[in-house]
DNA sequence: ATTGCTTCCTGAGCGC
DNA sequence: TGCGCTCAGGAAGCAA
């Protein structure tokens, strides 16, 4: 399940493998899986590579705008033999060169869709700040959240308040920060708040000098896994660190991962 | 405005 | 060996 520093991981690498490669054209192999709200004809080069939140964003010469997202399976694998395809290929970014980005989806939930730069900006704008810029911080997230009666688990994975942060490290961030996952938006002090904000930029730096994080499907585009795993404290474990058992409910539907020894209320 | 439930989908793992 | 069940979860859509 791809998350910020996943992202991450595939945008530096789409940028060394076809930043500035002509798109031939683009293959869907299963329905719904590309999105036209933008018709196209030619698609140019590929200008530049960002990342906002957990959205893949690839600007065209023709100024239309590719984005790309990967939910949980989804993956970008480059690859330079053309009659090359794996199992579970849902479309296929052919360039010019004959090289191509397979867009490997098992779970078929991910995204690529096609628009123009209005149309982005108006979806892109419903998230909240990126986490690792200044405008995340404590003032910040004391706003989003002292009004608010959601656990602080599930106002974590909220995308409008914080973009990029997914299960895993919702559950290793709080885990950081000692923060029990049940506590209530409301009921955080400044001193917790401020806890959450040093953790989260200094946990998500720290996965993305890892490549990531591998639990299952995650791969970079050189069809790598990251390395990020080998560090989780709580999220899919047993035992914690202070030698109590790891607690495991579910918030939103999801497995929270925590200590009841260490995190408090 | 906010919260929380359901839905989409397929493979892995488990009990019988 | 194989069937049926549960679980994994990001985000949209919807109801309360």
């Amino acid at each position: 399940m791809p998350e910020l520093p996943e992202v991450q991981t595939i945008v530096n690498g789409l940028r060394k493998k076809v930043l500035g490669k002509q798109i031939s054209e683009i293959l869907e192999h299963r329905k719904n899986t590309v999105v036209w709200h933008a018709e196209c004809v030619d698609f140019g080069k590929i200008v530049s590579i960002d990342r906002r939140g957990k959205y893949i964003i690839i600007h065209l010469s023709n100024n239309l705008k590719l984005t790309v997202h990967l939910r949980m399976t989804g993956k970008l694998i480059f690859e330079s033999d053309l009659s090359k395809i794996s199992l579970y290929a849902r479309a296929e970014i052919v360039f010019e060169d004959n090289t191509k980005l397979i867009f490997d989806d098992v779970r078929t939930f991910g995204k690529i869709e096609v628009m123009e730069e209005s149309e982005m900006n108006f979806s892109i704008s419903k998230l909240g700040v990126e986490p690792l810029e200044k405008e995340f911080n404590s003032e910040y997230l004391e706003d989003k959240i002292n009004r608010r009666v959601a656990p602080i688990k599930n106002i974590l994975l909220d995308q409008s308040v914080i973009a990029g942060i997914g299960n895993i490290y919702a559950s290793e961030i709080l885990f950081r920060a000692k923060i029990d996952p049940t506590k209530r938006g409301n009921e955080l002090n400044k001193k917790e708040i401020a806890k959450i904000v040093l953790h989260t930029k200094a946990i998500l730096t720290e996965a993305i000098k890892c490549n990531g994080t591998t639990i299952s499907d995650y791969r970079s585009v050189e069809d790598k896994t990251g390395d990020f795993q080998n560090f989780l404290q709580v999220y899919g474990k047993e035992y914690c660190e202070c030698g109590s058992k790891i607690s495991r409910i579910k918030q939103a539907g999801r497995s929270t991962f925590f200590c009841n020894k260490c995190q408090r209320k």
